[in-house]
DNA sequence: TTGTAAGCGTTATCAA
DNA sequence: TTGATAACGCTTACAA
């Protein structure tokens, strides 16, 4: 079955195919009747317009590419959503891209971006170097960083919606030691390196303005298994910190899992903070605290703050950097003067 | 700074434009030397072929279209992942759609897909209506269906790889009525009509096998909150059944939790196993049995099965339906003779 | 208000 | 082995 083109829709109106062009992107200056003709052609004939010839003629793909990695997905499918919806709105299409280690690393990705003109990207702030981002920067691709603070290189065509993790690390060690509670544990989240380091760096701040050295930084392997395995061996012949940072919920309630069966219970022996909120950390027993923070937002503000700057002249200097609050959320695993 | 295009790199080369199409498409009937004039002419400029111009010249995109619901996204990443390492490997690119219920329905996204002119489609098997698969139909759009059975309209382009949810139900409950256990719970999930439906297919017939009639179906609102919230008040004056059987792990902790707080723990007093595996289940207390079903597996064989559709000359009559199997997990909330 | 024709950046056919 | 040139399906001056 050969597919319909505008041309078969001029012949079938009995126009010329610029009019049909013009039906079909509503521009006012065509006739009444014309266009209801051109209309019925269209619908008797099922056309649907080329986006790809479209594309090609206007130098413009109406669509953006959103790049994660395989890892981190699952935890950020909120945020996705939030991507999602507004790119909708707006009525543009997303090209989805994962990096992992063996298959698709990030070169090649960048190098798909290229070649398939997307208007845009939307890039998770991960283990991309900034090599990486040169290519796009040197294309002129817009791209808005969104996650962490993006360190690297910056002009107007990038912008970045962020959560400041080294203040609010920050922010609560310098609570707790203020409090007398400097027995801190941060734990490594392998997954998502930048953002624990941002983490450690505000941890360390606090100890250092309080004339500490903080020394509670422990890394082990990946994921749940491993840092159950870990803390079920370490509390063998450790106790457990007072006050103890995990990044995700997984590791917040491995901690708490082994902690437990080895006899120390929350928030009396250990409290538990993870720092990103899931459903499974009210779900568990007993309940763990955490942050709030709003991923869907975070997406709808990073794709709205692309198509603001896919539109806008170039000089116009709207803020292209995004702080997101965030807000504790206490339940059973921290005591209410010390986290709140 | 004008876009390099490949009248640039012929220019640059001295050769006609037709020469380096035939460089970057590795057609082997260009000289050694002309070939390398070429290539360095496109370091030199950092040229990238236009896929877009492409995409029109060969009426081929080599991009695919995956369209889920945004509910469902959270649960469905595995296959995600699955779905995006194959693409990679045979270098199609993915256009994501979500559906959901305000702002992007699924009749919008068909329209782009068609518009897109995607080579194929992936659709996770969901509440979309057979008017709607209708359309991809009349267009000739090949698609694979992946997750529970496609009961809609196939032919040459459709294919399927699924679960079969009403076996695996049938099976469970026919052993377990044979154990002498009836007392059986089917909770709703709404966030998965088409599967639980099929669940509850093969538990009703294991029933009418035995002689007797299924009235274990239970409905509430959606997600942890509110079965938790139900179960909280069911178990005011019901005992629990003593087999529960959640799709989803939030529902299966919802019981799980809310029986335990009324005095009811599991295996003794109930039984509880959610049909789709998650890593919390390992990481509540007691641990709630599953089904390991190959999530990242379904998923890299729906994509390979759909590149292979797209190749295949339309009479080869290979096989596009898969079944996936499934395994039992048994943890500690299920007794060792009714669930192995 | 409508039509003509050039252009978007490729690939592919045909000649040379 | 290379080069002209006609598609591919659309948008958009410019002319009528």
């Amino acid at each position: 079955m050969k597919r319909i083109t505008i041309y078969d829709v001029a012949k079938e109106a009995d126009v010329s195919l610029a009019t049909v062009s013009r039906v079909i992107n509503d521009s006012n200056v065509v006739r009444e009747d014309t266009r209801n003709r051109v209309q019925e052609a269209i619908e008797k004939l099922g056309y649907k317009p080329n986006a790809i010839a479209q594309g090609l003629a206007l130098s413009k793909t109406t669509t953006i590419s959103i790049v994660m990695s395989e890892k981190l997905l699952a935890y950020n499918t909120k945020i996705l959503n939030g991507l999602m919806d507004v790119a909708k709105i707006y009525n543009y299409n997303i090209m989805f891209h994962t990096t992992s280690k063996g298959i698709s690393k990030m070169q090649d990705v960048i190098e798909s971006i290229i070649k398939s003109r997307v208007d845009g990207v939307i890039l998770f702030n991960d283990n991309f170097t900034e090599d990486e981002m040169e290519v796009l920067h040197e294309y002129q691709i817009p791209m808005v960083v969104v996650g962490a603070r993006f360190e690297g290189k910056k002009d107007e065509n990038v912008g970045n919606v962020y959560v400041d993790f080294e203040r609010l690390a920050y922010d609560l060690v310098r609570d707790l030691i203020e409090q007398g509670v400097d027995d801190i544990t941060l734990m490594e989240d392998r997954l998502n390196l930048s953002m624990m380091k941002q983490l450690k760096k505000g941890i360390e701040k606090a100890f250092e303005d309080a004339g500490k050295n903080f020394e509670g930084y422990i890394s082990y392997g990946d994921g749940y298994k491993s840092s159950y395995a870990f803390f079920k061996d370490y509390f063998k012949d450790h106790k457990p910190a007072k006050f103890n940072m995990a990044f995700r919920d997984s590791q917040a309630i491995a901690v708490m899992n082994a902690a437990a069966e080895a006899g120390f219970h929350s928030p009396e022996d250990l409290q538990i903070v993870s720092v990103l909120d899931s459903k499974y950390l009210n779900m568990v027993r007993p309940r763990i605290s955490s942050y709030n923070i709003p991923e869907y937002d975070m997406g709808a503000i990073s794709m709205r703050l692309l198509t603001k700057m896919l539109v806008s002249d170039r000089d116009q200097d709207e803020n292209r950097n995004i702080e997101i609050s965030y807000t504790p959320i206490p339940r059973d695993t921290t005591k209410e003067e010390l986290f709140y």
